[in-house]
DNA sequence: GTCTATAGTTAGATAGAC
DNA sequence: GTCTATCTAACTATAGAC
């Protein structure tokens, strides 16, 4: 049974990062559906196809596992946008972070939602982040906006409400999709409707800094069906 | 017992209307906390101060009081804003639209959350709103945005994104203040800083959007301790 | 209208056979 | 590593005395 050519990857822990990730994805699904309090660990292991006894070998509690699904969501955060400096073309780097949030939500919808029902419920798991990295990051941006601005590049606008702004306004995408795609008559959103937005987002983001935006007119538009 | 002076409210009703208003107040703080799976309504009765069966006498089962909390929402939705015409001059509606909607997240910030969280969701008690009332006036409104960039008013923006991105610019001062507070160093946000906020936003779509802001310059900014 | 007691259900977690 | 059986706790809801 320890005859290497056995199995093409290592049978030791195989089985295991195949079972982890299939809880994983579909712990991802319920958090996301319900919120901390609200899931449980049966419909997580239904998800998965898994005894729930399962479940609970990979992952001890349900504590346990959503912080795992916390700091996978936060390093994928971390390493998903490029850093900005004050040496940077504001409207180029707003631009692209802008366009890299808006793509975050259509490629992680779940992750988003995730985090932002742990934000509305009082962030319990978060709170230490929030205070530390977070907040380190977010300082450090904006001194960025505040060095622009002092340049004369962009208008004076507070740095936090730019910054929310364009947080708020691509994770919409993300958090409220339901919202949109019923106003859109039931169809889900595909990848122009994310360019569009992005491209319109962009256009008045900029501008509205004081930037020229790279399109001043014939803005593509959402069909309604 | 029925003499009428004997109280200045009417005898029946009164512990009623008191009653119920708790439970209400209660279970607002528990569904913006915990969404409708994680809210529970022992948890509700203890916030109310009342025994768990009192909470049932008036509201039968969970799913009722969560109903009646929704409908409270989308009533006091409808009256708080208001109406918007083709008529209307752009800058000036909605910069009072935006302002409203910042005022909002500072008065009723639960009832932002408790919505929120209900779409984040999925959206299951709401499919029926969504795709009625809702749908008609988010396209209503498009129409009027649509004939003001016909007039040349305003940039051929989308009229989707635009409502979007002030709902949820607007809205993050309510559903994501938890992450606002920690950066500005866990103090809480008060009358000016909403108004901050306000005119920040105000200036940025506005001028995003091709109209002229009502500040152009001295735009205040939130201070961080 | 109030509140105790409790039924009935589901959840999280673990023991132990395989 | 898998999975059945089971324990304990929490929750929703109701019955019935006061």
């Amino acid at each position: 049974m320890n005859n290497p050519d056995s199995q093409t990857l290592p049978r030791t822990g195989r089985i295991r990062i195949d079972n982890q990730a299939r809880i994983i994805e579909a712990a991802e699904m319920e958090f996301a559906e319900a919120g901390y309090k609200g899931a449980s660990m049966v419909s997580i292991a239904k998800r998965a196809g898994l005894p729930r006894a399962n479940v609970h070998y990979y992952f001890n509690n349900k504590l346990e596992l959503y912080n795992r699904l916390l700091l996978d969501i936060l390093q994928l955060w971390n390493t998903a946008f490029s850093q900005i400096t004050a040496e940077d073309d504001p409207a180029e780097a707003i631009g692209a972070y802008i366009r890299a949030k808006v793509m975050y939500s259509k490629t992680n919808p779940r992750a988003s939602r995730i985090f932002a029902s742990e934000i509305i419920q009082g962030a319990p798991h978060l709170s230490e982040y929030l205070e530390t990295d977070f907040r380190d990051w977010l300082r450090g941006k904006s001194r960025v906006i505040d060095a622009w601005a002092a340049q004369g590049k962009i208008d004076p606008v507070d740095p936090l409400v730019l910054i929310f702004l364009i947080w708020s306004a691509t994770q919409h995408y993300a958090d409220f999709s339901v919202q949109v795609v019923s106003v859109l008559g039931d169809r889900s959103l595909d990848e122009v409707d994310f360019e569009m937005v992005a491209t319109n987002l962009t256009h008045i983001i900029l501008k509205g800094c004081g930037m020229k935006p790279p399109t001043d007119h014939s803005l593509p538009r959402l069909a309604m069906s």
